[in-house]
DNA sequence: CTGTTGACCAAGG
DNA sequence: ACCTTGGCCAACA
């Protein structure tokens, strides 16, 4: 991977305000990679954990929890985290996109 | 080198 | 609300 795509995608993901989330494709937009969407679960995928990444603020178009395909537990985990934030999730266990802290409207999560 | 596989997504059925 | 399709493209077999 380029270092300078890897880099731009990470400091996305940081700058996701703590207590709201966005989402993959959302992410790609915002590190200039329009359409990239996998990309970002690809780079997460490999970022150590240790890496002050909230990765846990990165959920599927929808506030569908994509994570679950690739670690069940980790999905579990990640559902902690964003309700210990303020996050609220509908029964279906997606995010509420429309409540979440400081959630805007439809598409646009968080503000750039 | 080609073929498949995804922490995805929007649109259409 | 779910499923399929086509687009995406780096890693992997």
């Amino acid at each position: 991977m380029d270092p300078s795509r890897v880099s731009a995608i990470l400091r996305a993901v940081r700058a996701i305000p703590r207590g709201t989330v966005s989402t993959y494709g959302e992410v790609a937009r915002a590190a200039g990679l329009p359409g990239r969407a996998r990309l970002v679960g690809r780079v997460l995928r490999e970022a150590p954990g240790s890496a002050a990444v909230p990765w846990h603020r990165v959920v599927a178009a929808g506030g569908r929890l994509a994570v679950a395909a690739y670690a069940p537990h980790a999905a579990v985990t990640q559902r902690m985290r964003l309700e210990r934030e303020g996050v609220r999730f509908t029964r279906g266990g997606r995010v509420r996109l429309d409540t979440s802290v400081g959630a805007g409207r439809k598409s646009r999560i968080f503000p750039g």
